[in-house]
RNA sequence: GCCGGUGUGGCGGAAUGGCAGACGCCUCAGACUUAAAAUCUGAUGUCCGAAAGGGCGUACCGGUUCGAGUCCGGUCACCGGCACCA
């Protein structure tokens, strides 16, 4: 078989009959089936991008031969910081690389052979693209879920730059190795935490693995606690901290604010001010996951003032310190050195007083730090109160005084939307002087991202500085204002990119919602597990909070979610350009075409673990093509015989029929290298019998033929040829996926290995359908000379495998 | 550091708590061939043994169970994410 001849003349086919055109009028048997799109980067697709892509198909293909009205889209994430670097490097606009980039991945993806509807192709760094995304923004401003406010960015001194934590790791600029620091903005956010409940409530109900899902809810990472307010002595000013133990009250020693709170300033006395000024900008150079980690050397300093706990009036120090971070709850806590491991460790360090207000249960070791639940000691009125009850006494008391409340905290954040970058959706907003904040009226989108623009870095975002997208008119009143200079976060835009797919070419609307609401949610969603708790996320914040505004009709964008592993290098790393290990498909491609490409990345891999780049076994799935080639010729060179099924034949049928079984399953679960498998064992099998029988039965065809029909989703060039040389109709993607026969799956007898405890000691054949007893005594009668005359005290049958003999 | 995951022959990888290593690669032997390639057949975890057979084996330590690769507790190693890479 000439693989390149086949595949174009397939490929070819398929494009002139349209056989993969999506039928808008079968909308009710739809599949959905998404694919994560790709970023346009490099210039080909490595092995990587193919071992995403061809499996999927498959699974689509697989859809389709069962019945489904399949979409799959394909589309291209193409606004983001690397194209930008790249033009910064080379002077190559970051349009032109992009654009470019698409156009050849484009093509690389047709050789994949997968069946997209490329009528239904996005790409967001288009404006009939984001303009639908500012729209996006501009709903989420109208519900009051977009706001702005101050927060920090990784700002390189020496360049004089904004980094991307990717260009500040370790704390060190990547393009001149200086100090990174941390500098406040202006920025805009969305209020995703507005849904932190329903996101939370709803993820158990999806189909998605539960690794994802347990990730996702300890990202939002909700708890219940309290929140209570200390007054500063010698002054008006208050500082709530949110706490889960309230318990621990009576055990406060200090009170400790996040170097970035604003309260900071107003508490430091004069006599603290160089030191707190210096440890401020210490902790500035500090990474968020060094300052949150249990191991880093503690450190804080003093502001001079003193809190008033509010339970019993005694009057504790304010601290600064950096394990304090100012995103997380109220940016201040209360120091409970002797029940919370990392107050513990501060107070020990900086000699603060550590007081038991907590006792462990009678003979258990509470020794301090005791951080579990016990009950309450040195607490006045509360003292033998239970944790649990203590909490909600000690909340109610202070709700009673004014000085506290119960309170639910998330660990999860607004989402900082803002990036003071080039290559990106312009935010739609107009600075007014006069109006404020005033959002672009929906009738003037697209805010089009102007082309010539000095985007090297030099401190400022670079729309700031092409004065004629910067300089406008206000909407409201008509003075001239200013644009806003940032762009939006790419994960905006790949936050509701599957509901543009169904309806790409709408520019009235970002979508038609009766439309929508019929094509969505995503029944299948495929795409790495790296974005288990950020894109995943965002596109269900958006989905839902599209719904509220009545655009949607659903709840949850992507029914059902499958993470496929990583294709790393030959020496087990990521593939990546710098170290020289990226594996391009093309010369096995070359060499033996792209579905036997396909069918090894599927055999060599487990789908969803992935691993290092080994080609060692694609010879063998040449191998296995020919050899089922050979049995399609056999169909033509060998006589048949219309007969009852003989003990061959009926062994053959039942191979075929476990096979179709378990190669059904097995596509369902995405364990496509034991769906392979089973093939190949199926193809041995028709072997053993065409090998061992003289004059072959009519039963013979139909294994050939449905043994084609298996192979398709997986092979698809490979299986229309095939189907061909059976002198069967185009196409074998309009065929069903053969169906298991129950029936034939079930042998005469079976065999059960039998054993005594875990000793391995015979053999024996039963018929199918015999009952415990029967079994019961024929595993007995087998080992009997093995008991050494103990009697049989019981015995454990496991159907179909093994019968357990305890003597 | 925190959250989540992974760890099985020379290799890729299979195993609803029930015969570990399916299927394939590599290697070896045999058939066919003048020869080679291709193809076909067989062997192939490891140790002892000529063989029959037996011992040991799923990162490490411990536990639950008639029975653990699988469940539980701990250790180590590696991978993903940690909010401006996408």
């Amino acid at each position: 078989m000439d693989f390149k001849l086949i595949e174009a003349k397939w490929q070819k086919k398929w494009e002139e009959t349209g056989l993969y055109k999506f039928d808008r009028d079968r909308v009710n048997k739809k599949y959905y089936c998404l694919e994560m799109f790709s970023y346009p980067s490099g210039a080909k697709l490595h092995a990587g991008h193919w071992y995403n892509y061809g499996p999927a198909d498959t699974f689509a293909r697989f859809k389709r031969m069962q019945g489904y009205e399949v979409f799959q889209p394909m589309g291209f994430d193409a606004f983001g910081l690397p194209a930008e670097n790249y033009a910064i490097k080379t002077g190559i606009h970051p349009e032109e690389s992009t654009l470019k980039n698409i156009a050849t991945m484009e093509g690389q993806l047709r050789r994949i052979g997968a069946m997209y509807d490329w009528d239904y192709e996005v790409k967001t760094c288009l404006p009939e693209y984001y303009k639908w995304t500012q729209w996006m923004f501009l709903q989420m401003y109208k519900h009051g879920l977009a706001y702005r406010k101050e927060a920090p960015v990784n700002w390189c001194p020496s360049c004089n730059t904004v980094l991307a934590n990717e260009q500040a790791q370790g704390g060190v600029c990547e393009r001149c190795g200086s100090q990174v620091t941390h500098k406040n903005l202006n920025q805009w956010f969305f209020r995703i935490t507005a849904y932190a409940d329903e996101l939370l409530d709803c993820i158990d109900k999806l189909d998605w693995p539960e690794k994802t899902k347990l990730m996702q809810k300890n990202w939002i990472g909700r708890s219940y606690g309290g929140e209570i307010e200390f007054d500063v002595k010698d002054s008006d000013l208050k500082i709530r901290v949110f706490t889960t133990r309230a318990d621990t009250l009576f055990g406060v020693t200090y009170v400790v604010l996040a170097p970035e709170s604003p309260l900071v300033d107003c508490l430091t006395t004069d006599a603290q001010r160089a030191a707190v000024e210096e440890y401020r900008e210490k902790s500035a150079a500090a990474t968020e996951i060094d300052r949150l980690s249990t191991t880093r050397e503690k450190t804080g300093v003093l502001t001079g003032s003193y809190a008033i706990n509010p339970i019993n009036g005694r009057e504790v120090p304010i601290l600064v310190a950096d394990y304090v971070v100012a995103g997380y709850g109220t940016g201040a806590v209360m120091g409970v050195a002797a029940h919370d491991e990392r107050d513990f460790v501060f107070a020990s360090k900086l000699g603060l007083p550590i007081e038991r207000v907590i006792k462990g249960a009678e003979g258990q070791d509470d020794a301090l730090p005791f951080t579990q639940y016990g009950v309450m000691v040195n607490s006045g009125e509360f003292d033998g109160l239970a944790s649990e009850e203590g909490k909600k006494a000690v909340i109610n008391k202070l709700a009673s005084m004014g000085k506290g409340c119960m309170k639910t905290n998330y660990r999860l954040r607004d989402w900082l939307i803002s990036r003071q970058r080039y290559w990106g959706a312009p935010i739609p907003i107009i600075h007014c002087e006069h109006c404020g904040d005033v959002p672009v009226p929906e009738e003037d989108l697209p805010v089009r991202l102007p082309h010539n623009v000095n985007f090297t870095p030099d401190g400022e975002s670079p729309l700031k500085k092409c004065e004629e997208f910067i300089n406008t008119t206000c909407p409201v009143c008509g003075r001239p204002a200013k644009r806003d200079a940032d762009t939006l976060d790419t994960f905006v835009c790949s936050s509701w990119y599957y509901l543009r797919y169904p309806d790409s070419k709408n520019d009235k609307q970002p979508f038609d919602s009766d439309w929508i609401n019929k094509m969505l949610p995503v029944d299948k969603y495929i795409g790495g597990a790296e974005h288990a708790c950020m894109h995943l996320l965002y596109a269900r914040f958006f989905t839902k909070a599209l719904r509220d505004m009545g655009y949607l009709n659903f709840d949850e964008p992507f029914l059902s979610v499958v993470h496929q592993g990583t294709i790393l290098g030959p020496d087990g790393n990521k593939m990546s350009k710098s170290r020289g290990n990226v594996v391009s498909p093309d010369d096995s491609i070359i060499k033996y075409g792209a579905d036997v490409f396909r069918v090894y990345l599927m055999f060599g891999f487990n789908y969803i673990e992935g691993g290092p780049w080994n080609e060692s076994g694609l010879d063998s799935i040449n191998r296995f093509f020919e050899r089922v080639e050979r049995l399609v010729k056999k169909c033509y060179e060998l006589a048949f015989k219309d007969a009852p099924l003989g003990k061959a034949e009926k062994e053959l049928n039942r191979v075929r029929h476990t096979t179709i079984r378990s190669v059904t399953n097995d596509l369902g679960n995405f364990s496509f290298n034991t769906a392979i498998a089973r093939l190949m064992e199926y193809v041995n099998a028709i072997y053993a019998y065409e090998g061992g029988v003289s004059e072959k039965n009519a039963v013979f065809k139909d294994c050939v033929r449905d043994l084609v029909l298996l192979l398709a989703p997986f092979a698809p060039h490979v299986a229309e040829e095939l189907w061909e040389m059976l002198g069967m109709k185009y196409s074998v993607f309009d065929q069903a996926y053969p169906v298991c026969d129950e029936k034939a799956t079930v042998p005469d007898e079976v065999e059960l290995a039998v054993q005594i405890n875990s000793k391995l000691r015979g053999k024996i054949m039963v018929a199918t359908g015999a009952d415990k007893a029967e079994i019961e005594a024929a595993a007995v009668d087998a080992v009997k000379g093995a008991l050494e005359g103990k009697a049989v005290k019981k015995v454990i049958v496991v159907p179909g495998r093994l019968v357990n003999i305890i003597a």
